[in-house]
DNA sequence: TGTACATCAGTGAACGCGCGTTCACTGATGTAC
DNA sequence: TGTACATCAGTGAACGCGCGTTCACTGATGTAC
């Protein structure tokens, strides 16, 4: 027996938009979705959304806000398993940054794709983007203590790392790890590049 | 006096588009400009476009084209003044990389936004992007085989080297450097960067 | 050198679709008494 | 506990704009003779 009234009142419609919308821009491979489509897909009529948004750009601000988020959530938990001071600790981070970015072409195309360069407001992109930097940020401190670099040195060091698992994470998207070195896999070359990095500056203190 | 007939023939309408565009994705931000906007930039009626471009993703595509190629013309003069062999050609080349991408943000955005992902056809964006980066496979090459690096190693030290320099220009584009490191320029991090690199491939040898 | 004609790059008006957004409404929910 | 009413999350129809694309056309150009 079906209930009487199936949920003309949705009780979580918020949310289940921001996911409608991810799963079409997921689909799509681009930031551009309708409307009318996360509305159809949370199963509702196309007017509803603006119950809960003012307009397109705040519901796509509550799916940037929440693809930030859950870059931060997964940094944050690799970070539970690995020892502070260590390479690995920073490898580790590497790594969950480029597994979100390439299992998640949808939020790398959002979080970095052509409409993130202006669009958004940058206040709040910067907030929102951060937490996952000072987590690499913290690891990088306690590995320049462990060997003896240059504590001024850390937060430039934690910007060439990001770059590097960046570069990675981009060039592997666009296929180009794929064709060039086809046996290779992004996270070990993100593993021996860093090592690589250490190496060098180990030496060259 | 001006001329009777204010050229009814544009002359070089083709090219004349492709700039318009250029522009116009330079202008917005975005790639999303309008073919109308593209042929009244350029002068000419909107319907006129039509002659030279079956559709507004062939004009896309010749844009795209323009900015690959004017990519690898920048990176093959800037090799023209380096000693091949060098961790200077290496850098040099990253540096014009770099350089480009940030000069032209509106290609950056082409080449590797959003909408890149997918839409454009693979075999021939493949062909194009190469140009660039086979200069750099030799210039590494040539590092190696000078630094007693094994010759295997080329391909994938050339695509690390390739990932950091992209890396450290999208995070600029992002207005990373400006916001964490506001009295560094990109430039310099590339090069020590690089140079800790290429000390960590020496040790490690 | 001049004329006829094919060719082709333009015009300008209009079509049609996608889609964001609004509006007057209706059904459900929660609360005061 | 039951009823009246305010509140608010939904509906569905429609509006309107932007924009890619087409169509019948016209003016310029180049070439054969």
């Amino acid at each position: 027996m079906r209930p009487k009234h199936p949920a003309y009142h949705h009780g979580d419609l918020r949310n289940a938009l921001i996911l409608a919308a991810v799963e079409l821009i997921e689909e799509r491979g681009s930031a551009d979705f309708a409307m009318i489509d996360a509305a159809r897909r949370a199963g509702v009529s196309s007017a509803a959304p603006y119950r809960h948004f003012r307009d397109k750009t705040a519901l796509m601000d509550a799916v940037l806000d929440f693809a930030f988020s859950e870059l931060g959530r997964n940094i944050a938990a690799v970070m539970q398993t690995q020892p502070l001071g260590s390479a690995e600790a920073i490898i580790a981070i590497g790594k969950a940054y480029i597994r979100f970015m390439t299992q998640h072409r949808e939020f790398y195309a959002l979080m970095w794709g052509a409409t993130g360069i202006r669009a958004v407001d940058q206040e709040v992109s910067d907030e929102r983007s951060a937490v996952g930097f000072f987590i690499l940020l913290d690891a990088v401190e306690h590995w320049c203590s462990e060997n003896e670099i240059a504590e001024q040195d850390v937060l430039q060091l934690s910007i060439k790392l990001w770059s590097m698992a960046h570069g990675l994470a981009g060039i592997t998207l666009y296929g180009h790890i794929e064709r060039f070195l086809p046996q290779a896999d992004v996270f070990s070359l993100l593993e021996s590049s860093t090592h690589t990095f250490l190496e060098g500056l180990r030496k060259l203190r």
